[in-house]
DNA sequence: ATAAGATCCGGACCGCAGTCCGTTTAGATC
DNA sequence: GATCTAAACGGACTGCGGTCCGGATCTTAT
């Protein structure tokens, strides 16, 4: 078993311990530069040149604070998504416990697809990190959650792969391109995801 | 309903009808060489400055012979693909036709399974095209079949997405990800989606 | 054979993410 | 305030995929 802390996003609050001045300086001109830059040009034009230039300070800097492009991702993305862990963590049922396993597997798909229409072009860029996608913080603790859910919900084939398969099928490209190219509506994807997980927890 | 056709993959061979000599010679001393690299270096390092020396031709004849770095892979890849639809559509059972239809999804789960083992760090380049990884016409074919499988095993909620769904849980990725980095079998995985498309085909 | 013209060639060029390293500066110590 | 050191700075640099366009080359018509 392992063990993933409970919002594991590094924070871009300047209150980090044992950062000089100027470091953290640099790290909020960045990320107000960052979000400005995606607010005028899209997630699509933005560069860690125009963001260096924009936040007036070196390349290098920008690197050193955020490690790479998928890093600073991650960071502006961190409240959005420890508030969506909160909700499913500890918010009111049927997301959050209290309700039954299957409902809160339908909820988290739900949920999920929302998220993904509000930061999907984020996220997407957050995951195409020099690691490997899987293994980002966020990912490993919607797999242990929605495994978790699959045993509570009496699930005994191999919950483990069974989490990554359902999270597969709720892979932030596959969404996105579902709505955007194929104009697959949300509600007809969480339905789909409603029919998968009811059908996979439903015991012999 | 739309159309998908056989083997829909462009071929690298040489009787492509009216091409220019010195086109169909550089075409070919290109996908020797990038043949040559791979076996020497390993998928990680074949960049296409290096195969356009190796073949002795311009950089820019690459480009214009595949198009993209993933149209190169996508040619490499055409023979094993061809073969593998060919085995599904028109092979023998289970993967083939003849034998029922959830027996056939779980054989082609494995077969895929394979598949990805053994060219799955060409495929992995082969998707990361600038076109969506959706849209490449082999996909197109894998998620077609996947659905014709689900209706004929009587599925009859919204089986397109279900499709989709089922097809996501053998994304690449995850797949080779699994076995190299989390040391899972090939035949773990295999029972897996053997356990999935059971549970999603078994009807109320 | 030769001329015309469509096709193809090659390598300089671009924008990008990410690295490197000499220089500067924050902040602790005296 | 002077000094020292670890940390941060910045921008030139690299390697990559991909583009561009003037010039070379193959093919066809005459």
């Amino acid at each position: 078993m392992f063990f993933v802390s409970l919002i594991p996003i590094r924070s871009g609050s300047p209150g980090e311990d044992s950062e000089r001045s100027d470091a953290a300086r640099n790290r909020e001109r960045l990320l107000v530069a960052a979000r400005e830059l995606l607010d005028e040009c899209g997630v699509g034009s933005l560069t860690m040149d125009k963001l260096a230039v924009r936040a007036g300070v070196g390349k290098g800097t920008v690197f050193r604070r955020f490690g790479s492009k998928a890093g600073l991702m991650m960071t502006l993305l961190s409240d959005a998504e420890a508030d969506f862990q909160r909700k499913f963590m500890f918010g009111p049922p049927p997301l959050g416990p209290g309700a039954p396993p299957l409902e809160r597997l339908v909820a988290f798909g739900s949920g999920r697809i929302g998220y993904i229409l509000e930061f999907g072009d984020l996220a997407r860029l957050a995951e195409t990190s020099t690691r490997n996608k899987f293994e980002v913080p966020a990912v490993l603790l919607w797999h242990s959650h929605l495994e978790m859910l699959l045993r509570a919900a009496g699930m005994n084939a191999d919950p483990y792969l069974m989490a990554g398969a359902l999270s597969a099928t709720l892979d932030t490209d596959r969404i996105l391109h579902a709505v955007r190219a194929q104009g697959i509506t949300p509600e007809r994807l969480a339905e789909s995801w409603r029919e998968l997980v009811t059908r996979v927890v439903r015991q012999d």
